[in-house]
DNA sequence: TAACCGTGCCTAGAGGCACTAGGCAAAGGG
DNA sequence: CCCTTTGCCTAGTGCCTCTAGGCACGGTTA
């Protein structure tokens, strides 16, 4: 019988194009064998098992994530580059929805948070708001509030979460506008003491 | 053999905490019928499968989440109403997560916005809004900044995505703190009209 | 109280997927 | 050309979803 020339790299890009197919979550290994025209338990001797095929995929989809925010934001600053960053990470994600769930991936996000091109991705998205001058608490803060509103964004326009007509598109685009104007004016945390009067207290 | 009771009702309840024991993905309808003491098939009585299953569980979630929203923001405007919101927004999230995850589910996500309670989030989260006075296509792009942005930064919290040592509670109220001033400044879709000079001062 | 029936839970079984152990033969080095 | 490596195989286990059909439990009625 003819070899298929398996390896580690091949299986291992194979299901990151499966999963931007079927979604991250739905990549079966008996999928990828049948897709290679191979017996499931051939797949083992070029991958551990699920788990690592998983953490393979994220790791490479987390590079080339890194890759195109890196070359986005490359020789700009400020708005320029907060609306690049944007535009680079929305077409990620919905052009690669497999990969791009697979560098949120839930149970294993310390190898990914480990990995270079996983710290990369966050060295970049403070590069990117380095022109707005925030010190650091709120610096930190402000990138959460960014990756919290784009990976929000992305994931309930993937998954058809947005029902309105209005245009999903100039939405993002308006909230763009909003977030700028919101690093050019953002609040510095000394406020804490103004409206009060039983407020909120968790557990 | 003594029976066990089991109805739709107490199936789909012992199923979202289930999900919110293990994760919403890893409800398996053998784990619940184990956990009834009960074979698999006795489960099918009164559960299509485990597509409608998942989809029960979705429904009375939304319809739960729906409340909690709802009573925190009655009574409530402007800001004292938005932190009120994403207050209860939160605490459900990091609380159920299971039936957080259900709410926000891939694969039907229509019939859960089909739903009663499920249009009523989106409701009350325009409610929630009313007082900063924007007008229609601020109102939707507002939505959609603030359903990201909760949505978005629930999630990374919920997966370990943030590292950082910055406590991500004081990032969440930075970042409301930060959206009750851009909902108050909300930049009008004709021209980047600046935002007056201060920024610092709100209420 | 006894026969009766609906249905709640059962057994049996098919098919898919993850994963392991062990075998054979193709590729490549001596 | 032999020999080793190793790539892909067959065989088999266990967990899962889901279907078909059976039995007895519980309440209903005579």
């Amino acid at each position: 019988m003819a070899r298929a020339g398996l390896t580690a790299e091949r299986v291992t890009e194979a299901a990151a194009d499966l999963a931007d197919e079927v979604g991250f979550e739905n990549v079966t290994l008996s999928a990828l064998a049948r897709r290679f025209g191979v017996k499931d338990a051939s797949l083992y001797s070029h991958v551990r098992n699920l788990r690592d095929l998983r953490t393979r995929v994220a790791l490479r989809a987390v590079e080339e994530f890194a890759e195109r925010l890196g070359a986005a934001v490359a020789g700009r600053a400020g708005r320029d580059a907060l609306f690049a960053f944007a535009h680079a990470y929305r077409e990620f994600a919905l052009e690669r929805p497999g990969r791009y769930a697979a560098t949120q991936m839930r149970p294993v996000p310390d190898v990914v948070a480990a990995s270079s091109a996983g710290r990369r991705t966050i060295e970049i998205t403070y590069a990117t708001l380095r022109a707005y001058g925030l010190a650091e608490p709120d610096l930190t803060d402000a990138v959460r509030l960014l990756r919290s509103t784009f990976h929000g964004f992305t994931g309930l326009e993937a998954s058809g979460g947005f029902g309105h007509p209005r245009g999903v598109r100039e939405s993002w685009e308006r909230a763009l506008e909003a977030l700028h104007v919101l690093l050019e004016h953002w609040p510095s945390a000394d406020r804490e003491t103004a409206v009060n009067g039983g407020g909120k207290e968790t557990t």
